[in-house]
DNA sequence: CGTTTTTGCACTATCGATTGTGCAAACTGA
DNA sequence: TCAGTTTGCACAATCGATAGTGCAAAAACG
């Protein structure tokens, strides 16, 4: 505060205090007691230094120390639901501890994604959480040669450990419910279920994929190809895809399982135009949860996906010693229609 | 990739090439020019330095320089459609520019606030955006103190610039939508329209009373205190003053104006049990938007704040020099119910 | 009182990269 | 051939904090 320019340093405390450098750095970082300085002169030193606002520097700390105090953590978006509490849950964990969260959005590009994780390395972050990784093998090599630590999660890697959702159980879960709700339609055509949304390379998905046929397939419902429409998570092409497939069925289906809050836009994006009793005979499911989802002008059931026990789950094998790659699923949870949950975070505005 | 554990450093790079450890550096941080470093010298050292996986380490060469590559953003929450949009534009923004953003979340703890600026100073963070702060003055006066240049956005400060949404603008406009649609009502008593949610000393909601006064008293609809519903931000408080609105009134005024979209998930908390016909004899309007919110039960008319173009201009009134405190206001959107918005961003997924 | 032990601190190298400076060797021109 | 210029690079200081080591002065001990 009192100062005129630059930051203070240690050196400043050092010469006004009367001290050394080193025992100014002692004195402020902790190790007076081992280092033996006397605590009136440890006292004169934390007085001064109050009085010049002084601050470590963190660049110069991490620089001697060869650590910097940060975790990264990398998403595919912020402006998601799943993953900005994803997000949330992360910097409460990392400040729990006592480390300074780097949070970055990948867009879900492979390249961007490497990209980061050379920055983190660059800013020798300690240790990286990588969320829906497009590419989990090429990030642990990154991540070995640069000596990263890093845990996956809700997509898997093989080099590394991972905390996934359970994406089959939930995915099952969802297609039971829908399955014991759908109506008879009039037309055969229009009388089965369909899955919307996803690519069939990707982990998560291809695992709901497996569990929707699965599931179909035990009730007596055989799935067909083209029930599975893995149009991506763009809700540009969502709505696009909605609009052939209701054209071609010339309405809805008995049932429709949404794979994803961003492909449900899009699907939104079309159902905007149609009237109201369009969807009387149709019941819905999205995987994913949203509170205003939950309460559309039609019944949603909806996935929640634990994010805040995947991000606990994911410290705990962060913070074992041996990187083994050892996949944790973690148990999403069916959401009836019109329900509001309310979870660790929802109580702040 | 090739060598045995620590990562490799200019020295190495030196050792191997058989030049010294500043000729490796100008080779690669592209100051070879100036220094007079011959081009065949610069291509060796790249080769050996893309063999060895060399990247620079960022403290220190922020340590050298003085800088660090980092900007710093500071928002409530990330769990927040409105902010996580602002992390995701200010993301696209530093990394357009070459920086590392830093994201972080105050929960609009003023405390929490500090220490996030006190840390970004101590890792030499370049600048800070801080959204919703919730005590701009004390920020002001750390960011001085430590020589970090700030903008506000959302929320405006007294001692630096501020980019924030039109919130009078947005509310008045809002508030006549709502004005224009009441139906009047057999109880005179749920004659009126309310506003639900914020609180009176944070400014932006401050200002949307305002213009919802205004608009109201000059539509000839004197506004009483008690239309005004000062909640906080809090879904679980938001839910317990609808219940008891909705019981001191017998059923839902004419018209209710919600203040935010935590508010209005408490809102809904309250409203899941009530039958669809209780919502017909209202208009109900929310600031900020949400797709989903957007496609109720009941039609719901929206305001869309532009957080793109809030940290677009947020980042042109960094990049000035001086640090006047100007206020920029960006207007909002009306968003008629049932109407998909697509931003910058909603294409992907 | 002389010796050993303890206390309290200063000195200095170090982390990895950048940058001001110096200085041979190569080249130029007369 | 010799002064003058340019080229190409090495050396060493520096950024701020930490940690190994050394050394007086004070305290404890016999």
């Amino acid at each position: 505060m009192t100062n005129q320019d630059r930051k203070a340093t240690i050196h400043d405390i050092a010469r006004l205090s009367g001290a050394s450098p080193s025992t100014v750095s002692a004195a402020l970082s902790g190790s007076w007691k081992v280092r033996r300085i006397s605590e009136g002169t440890v006292d004169a030193i934390r007085r001064i230094a109050t009085e010049q606002g002084y601050s470590p520097n963190m660049q110069a700390r991490g620089l001697r120390q060869g650590r910097s105090g940060l975790v990264g953590m990398i998403i595919p978006l912020h402006d998601n639901r799943y993953f900005s509490s994803m997000s949330q849950s992360f910097e409460a964990e990392a400040r729990a501890r006592g480390q300074v969260p780097v949070i970055a959005s990948s867009m879900r590009d492979p390249a961007e994604e490497l990209r980061i994780i050379e920055t983190l390395i660059s800013y020798a972050v300690e240790s990286v959480f990588i969320a829906g990784a497009a590419d989990p093998d090429a990030i642990t090599r990154h991540c070995r040669a640069g000596g990263l630590r890093h845990v996956f999660v809700d997509l898997p890697g093989k080099g590394a450990p991972s905390v996934i959702s359970d994406n089959y159980q939930g995915a099952a879960s969802l297609t039971r419910q829908l399955i014991s709700l759908m109506q008879p339609q009039g037309d055969p055509a229009r009388n089965r279920l369909y899955f919307l949304g996803g690519v069939q390379t990707d982990y998560g998905s291809s695992r709901r994929m497996e569990a929707f046929r699965d599931i179909c397939t035990a009730a007596g419902l055989p799935v067909e190809d083209h029930q599975i429409i893995g149009c991506g998570y763009s809700p540009k092409a969502a709505m696009q895809e909605t609009a052939a497939l209701m054209a071609r069925l010339g309405g809805l289906p008995a049932g429709l399982l949404i794979n994803s809050l961003t492909v449900f836009e899009g699907v939104l994006g079309h159902f905007v135009n149609l009237p109201p009793q369009t969807f009387e005979q149709s019941v819905i499911g999205c995987y994913d949860y949203d509170p205003f989802a939950a309460y559309l002008q039609f019944p949603v059931h909806m996935i929640r996906q634990d994010s805040h026990r995947l991000i606990e789950q994911a410290y705990q094998l962060m913070d074992k010693a041996p990187q083994e790659p050892v996949v944790i699923e973690v148990a999403p949870q069916l959401i009836p229609p019109r329900t509001i949950y309310s979870g660790p975070f929802s109580e702040r505005g």
